[in-house]
DNA sequence: AGCATACGTCAGCCTTGTTGACATTCCAAG
DNA sequence: CTTGGAATGTCAACAAGGCTGACGTATGCT
């Protein structure tokens, strides 16, 4: 598996960038951004009784308006009963609207209310201050390179779901 | 805060790259693919009785052999509690040696066990395949604009420990 | 009518994070 | 030499947020 210092050449094309010191470089720049990435959020969600785990309900549930619940269960890839947890709380302190399907009586649709928004803007808006600095001290090339390594590291699945909810709605 | 469909051009350079559209993908982005990042060491610790902790710890370990109780605190951002309860479990199993300092006596200077090695190679070759094939699918130049925005993302010290792997050893 | 689906819920377990309190060991400064 | 502080270990208690398993209720489809 390991290869080394595997500074081959390859079709003519240098391929330095695939040795196990550019990989594990790449392994602990995830590690160490995505710390970065959730450390906003965490901190305006650590004073309120709040964690991640409603964080991503919420965004998702901003994102895709009306969205079911086994929709939800699939994107955020966790149990029902876990999901379930989380959703209880949002609903009973009234920032989320949980409707009963119209044409299926059995799905319930998920909505943001008024109070729902406004803490999604707030977390929403910390994150991507920082998005929004790491992009522009990195430049637009960085970035469509940065999304494209990510997009090729995503499983099948979520890959799908990435993708849908970037160009469709 | 929301600079909404940011199509604004400033000192005569677009800044399309930085919508709130394009800011959201990079966070969903970032959501999706550490969730492949993770997946495949997480299949291969579920049948042992350790989780994501005891891989951070046997990775930073591994990368520093030697280092201090203290700077493993730092580096992975958790509490001695919480870090001490992995470290115990790893030294009983015989995966991680604890050497009493020389210098210092207080310190306590972590190795891996052949064992442990064993267990790293393991995790590291399956997560290395992985960012393997995306960096391949993805291209030199974006992964250098992968690390490029991903640094940038990280918090100030964490980006001095990143570094400090990086080129130091 | 009967099976499958969507959802909710209860109970219990695990990992991994947290605080707080306290003991030990050692270095260094007075 | 004593004492204070630093580094570490450990115990206890707790919470978030994953998980499985089991069960109940509506609803939809065949």
């Amino acid at each position: 598996m390991s290869d080394g210092r595997a500074a081959q050449i390859y079709g003519g094309e240098s391929l330095l960038f695939l040795t196990d010191e550019q990989l594990r470089q790449g392994i602990e720049a995830m590690f160490f951004a995505y710390r970065g990435f959730t450390a906003d959020p965490d901190r305006i969600l650590a004073d309120m009784a709040y964690g991640r785990a409603h964080h991503r309900a919420i965004h998702f549930i901003n994102r895709a308006p009306g969205t079911t619940v086994n929709n939800l269960l699939a994107i955020l890839g966790v149990t029902k009963q876990s999901l379930n947890r989380v959703l209880r709380t949002l609903v009973a302190d009234g920032l989320v609207e949980s409707r009963v399907g119209t044409s299926d009586k059995r799905e319930r649709h998920l909505f943001l209310t008024e109070a729902g928004q406004s803490l999604e803007s707030q977390l929403s808006d910390a994150q991507r201050a920082r998005m929004r600095a790491a992009f522009r001290d990195a430049g637009p090339e960085a970035v469509a390179g940065f999304k494209q390594v990510l997009e090729a590291m995503m499983d099948t699945d979520m890959r799908r779901a990435y993708v849908k909810l970037r160009d469709g709605s």
